[in-house]
This record gives structure tokens, C-alpha cells and sequence, in this order.
DNA sequence: TTGTATGCGTTATCAG
DNA sequence: CTGATAACGCATACAA
């Protein structure tokens, strides 16, 4: 007893606590959790050899017997982008300040990771998922035992999605090249077979076209998109590209061709997110309501592991436009 | 027996298997785990029922027992942030590709927040941490059982720190200026009492200029820097960023003053992430290797598990220059 | 080649 | 107010 070094070599159970306070294990887990009656002399004892033996509870064992980890399973394309980068830090921060943590998983996109991710997190006993890639969604995510929530994209059938009104967006983006006086309007977007949320923006864009009068004309991202664009349309003078990288992409090839902006083309992009606002803060854009989306979703998440149910399945937040230099 | 709803309101465990297959569940996990001799015919019964029974091992009960969990946990400001987005990207895609998982934690270069974190983390038994940040190093990471490293940034007298060649990095930044003819440079860094390694951009700084007899002047990162700079400084023409956000500020403040880049005002930043090469190619800077970073960091996280020791402390990575429009 | 019993560190039940 | 014991789901030592 009273031995200081019981923590040099290995780490220090409950029941080294209940050695060093004189005590039992269950009397050392009460005070820990605050369970039942204690008396203030033993309560300090505990105390004070937790802080001596510096002493942190084992959640892995915790988590076993308590059946439920605290832990988020994230998955998405990659960090490595404003728009995620943005939006995990929003999720994590706000699973942390309810006592969750997250466990992050970059999908790249590949279908192939994106299961394996999911199987991985599985049978780490996450108490749910939120997942977000512009992918078919094919996947097993039809497990009713696991509280699920998607973003910007459809998982299955009853799992919730939460994505900023991308319909509105596309209707304002478009309207604004519009009322620009632009002519000819390309939009410019992901497949349509993804059948993500992301396709209302081309659905938008379709139909304020044709409201107006103009011909809608959108293509899919790919190799050398853009120059194909502009080489087949030398006449377009409007572009509303479905994210900031791909209308920064834009904005480089104009420059490239001596074209200026917004003089004879202009240009709008999707997503505003902070970075993206702060190094090319001249390109207009539809400003997604991120921290709402990631606090939307935590939110959704956990009425579901909580075991509330919650009819509503899709979830449309409203979105900014930001009227800046290229249009 | 042959009941294949039994997974339909519980988690099959190792038993259901068992009794699904007629064997014990010592015989399934030895299947699982390819231990030991088994015949070839109860191998497929095995196999036939977890297959039907849907069933993923619990991770959280084999860890306990195994005392090992295969998760690191990832310490640093913020996806938010070009850089740190793609370090934590590469950082999590070689965790994975070696069987680990990654706890994301954004500390908001918060002491409070880190120091929560790292407690989280011994709780959920990490079997390592690579953490970065321009704090002071004052916390609790002297924990002699816990593997860790740090990235641009000490974290304990003899935990591996890994970071791109900050001298060098400072060097060619402030020689290139030079170069290009500029009299009057100035360097933005952060604040020197955080003693990260980041303060050797501002040591070469310094040294470049007084070998060129040059005045060299350092400001600090705060309230309104850079206006400051442009009011104290009407004649500089030089400015070395410690990293590429700041040095977009310039731009932006520069534009503001109508200062014509590069003609009256060069400047250079530092880290070259992805997404800042993408979003504002214009700018020159100090790139980091950051996946390099990231795989060295990992394999000397990973020797640590190991229990494998490794006497050299500091790992200095080669920057590469790029130069660009703004310079 | 397969099965039985034990323990990983924690919490909850039940008895004292 | 406190302590002994079982159980969470798995992998191993030891038997058979």
C-alpha cells in the first residue's frame, strides 16, 4: 500500500484504487460515478488515490458492459477540402460537447473504402453514423439496428438527410446570371445517376432556364470539362458551377484564355465555405449553411440512438447567396 | 437452430454463431482468427453461419482482452484549415492502411480543450497520439506509457517531433526576396513564446537578412497586423507569411491599398497545401512534404507501439519553393 | 481437431 | 453505507 510506483509499468485498474484507498472496487466505482450513498471519509480517501495513482477509468471495459461506446463514426471523401474540412470540424465540435467523440474516416469516394469503413465501424460498436460522399448509395447502410444520418446524400430508404436547400440555391444562382444578363448559361455537376440531393441544383437550374426562355445545357465533371466547354460554347457567358473548386477551375481556364470576368463571362459557385471565402473571396457563390448542417445532423443522430423516432426524412436548410466580383 | 432471425433485435455475438454452426465458440473464434487446426468441413459451417448471421466481432471486447484497441488519436487546431485538412487526410490514410483507426479531436489550439482530449483519449486507451499545434507545450505529455509525436511542435523533452526543414523553408523564402530585389522585407509569425519549430522560418529570417545587411523586423500575429505593417512600413517591399492564410491577408490588404503585386510588393507564405496551390495558384510559398510528414509521423508512432526505440528526436523534412505570380 | 474454463476492467445486483 | 459476485463478448491456456 501507499506504494507511489504501482503506475510505473503498467496501468492502473480500479483495482489498484481500492488497494491504495483501503477500499473495494465497488465503493471506488460509486464515488467515480456518483452511484448511491457514500460517506465523506471514504469519498476522500478514493479521491485522493485516484490522484496519486493517477488513475483513469478504462472506457473500453466501461464501454462493454454498458453496451454503448460514445463514439461517431464520420465518414466522408477527404478532410482535404474546404467544404468537409469545414463541416467535420462542426460535427466533431459539437459531438464533443455532448460527450461523444468521433472517429474520422476519409472515403475518398471509393465505394470500396466506404464499405470497408462501414464494417470497420460496425464492430467498433459505434453508437452511430454520419456519412456524406457524393456515391451511389448502394451500400449496406439498411441496418435498422444502426442510428444513421446522411448529408447532402440519400443512404437508404428511412435515413434521414440533411443538406442546405439545394433546389433554392440552384433557382438563386441561376436567376442571379441571369438577371446579369447572361445568355448562355452552362451549369456544370456531378452525374446524375449519384442521385445525391446535389442533382436538385441541376433541377433548379433546368427550370428557371426554361422559365426564361433559354436552353439549359449542363455537363457532367470529368476530364478536361472545362476546356470542352468552352471550346464547343465560345459564346457562353454564364457559368454556375455545383462547387467553388470546380468554378475556381473555371476562373483559371478563363484567365488562361483571355477571358475576362465578369466582362464577358460570369461565374458562380456552390458551398462558400470559409477557406474558400478567404483565398478567392471575389468569386460569388451560394453559401451553404454548414455549422446548421453538421449541428442538424448531430442532432438527428442522436434522437435516433436515444430511440426517439422522428418521421421526417429530409431536411433542407436555407442558403446565402454571396454576390461578390465574378458576377 | 437455423434461425435466421435471430439478428434481427440484438447483436449476434460469438455464442449465436457457435450454436448456429453446432460447434463451441472457441472453435468459431479460431476460425475467425485462423488459429490453430481446423477441419475443413466445420471451417465452412463456420463460415456458412456468420454469413447468414450477418455477424462482425466486437471490436471494444477483443480489445479488452488483447489490451490493445489499434486506434491513435489525432490532436491538432482544426480541419478547417488547408493544411491541417491535408495533414489529417494523409495521417488517417496511413493509419488505415495499417489496420488503425484515427480519433479526430480539434483542439482550437485551445490548452483547455487539449488537455480534455488527452484525458479522453487514455480513457478510450489509444494505443498512441500524434498531436500538433502552435501551443505552448506546457501539458500533461510526459506520460512515459503513452506513445506519441508530435508535428511541428514539442511536445516533451523526448518525444519525436516531425516537421518540414523550417530553416531551410525561412532561408529560401527571405533569400528569394532578396533576389528578386527587395530592400525592406518583413516576416509574420506567430507569437515566439510558443517555441514551436516554427519559430526557425523566423530564425532564418533573421539570419538571411543580417547576412545581407539587412534590418530584419518581425511582427506577430494578432489584432490588425497587417494594416499595422502597411502604416508602420509605407516602404516595404517584401513580405515573408508564415503561412499562406496570412500571406493571403496580405494580398487582400495590399489590393485594399492599391500596392501592385509583385511589382511594389513581393510576397511569400509557407505550407503550399493543395488547396491553397488550387484556390490561389498566384501565390509563391514554402511548400511543405505534408504526406511525407504524415508517414514518418506514423512509422515513428507505430515503433513506439511496438515497443521499438528510436534515439533521434528531431525529423526535418525538405521544403520545396515554389515560385509563383507574387513574387 | 475441438471444447471447457478463465480473465481482460468495468458496472450492477444483491446481501450485509 | 459497503463488499462479494456475476456479467458484458472475446481469446487464450489447458484438457480431451
Amino acid at each position: 500500500m501507499n506504494n507511489t510506483n504501482e503506475n510505473i509499468n503498467q496501468k492502473v485498474k480500479l483495482d489498484d484504487v481500492a488497494n491504495e484507498a483501503g477500499v473495494s472496487k465497488t465503493t471506488v466505482s460509486r464515488v467515480l460515478n456518483n452511484r448511491g450513498y457514500i460517506s465523506e471519509k471514504t469519498r476522500k480517501k478514493v479521491n485522493e488515490a485516484v490522484e496519486l495513482l493517477n488513475y483513469h477509468p478504462n472506457e473500453i471495459a466501461r464501454s462493454l458492459f454498458i453496451n454503448k461506446t460514445f463514439i461517431i463514426g464520420l465518414i466522408f471523401p477527404t478532410t482535404n477540402n474546404p467544404f468537409y474540412g469545414q463541416l467535420i470540424f462542426h460535427l466533431e465540435n459539437i459531438c464533443e460537447s455532448l460527450g461523444y467523440k468521433v472517429l474520422l474516416c476519409n472515403s475518398e469516394g471509393r465505394e470500396d473504402k466506404e464499405k470497408s469503413y462501414l464494417e470497420m465501424l460496425q464492430r467498433h460498436q459505434v453508437d452511430g453514423i454520419i456519412a456524406g460522399s457524393h456515391n451511389r448509395g448502394i451500400l449496406e447502410y439498411d441496418n435498422p439496428q444502426l442510428p444513421l444520418v446522411g448529408i447532402d446524400r440519400y443512404l437508404s430508404e428511412n435515413t434521414p438527410v440533411v443538406s442546405s436547400d439545394n433546389y433554392d440555391g440552384g433557382k438563386k444562382a441561376t436567376q442571379l446570371l441571369i438577371d446579369k444578363g447572361c445568355k448562355k448559361i452552362i451549369h456544370i455537376n456531378g452525374s446524375p445517376s449519384l442521385e445525391t440531393p446535389a442533382n436538385l441544383r441541376r433541377e433548379a437550374y433546368e427550370d428557371v432556364m426554361k422559365e426564361n426562355q433559354y436552353y439549359p445545357q449542363s455537363y457532367v465533371i470529368g476530364e478536361n470539362v472545362i476546356e470542352t466547354i468552352f471550346n464547343e460554347n465560345p459564346d457562353v457567358d454564364g457559368i454556375f458551377a455545383s462547387d467553388d473548386l470546380i468554378a475556381s477551375s473555371v476562373m483559371k481556364e478563363a484567365k488562361r484564355r483571355n477571358i475576362n470576368i465578369p466582362a464577358d463571362l460570369k461565374v458562380i459557385g456552390y458551398d462558400g465555405s470559409e477557406i474558400t471565402r478567404m483565398l478567392l473571396p471575389e468569386l460569388s457563390t451560394i453559401q451553404q449553411p454548414v455549422k446548421e448542417i453538421a449541428n442538424l445532423a448531430v442532432r438527428l443522430l442522436l434522437k435516433q440512438i436515444e430511440g426517439e423516432t422522428e418521421s421526417q426524412i429530409e431536411w433542407k436548410l436555407p442558403v446565402n447567396l454571396i454576390e461578390s466580383e465574378t458576377t
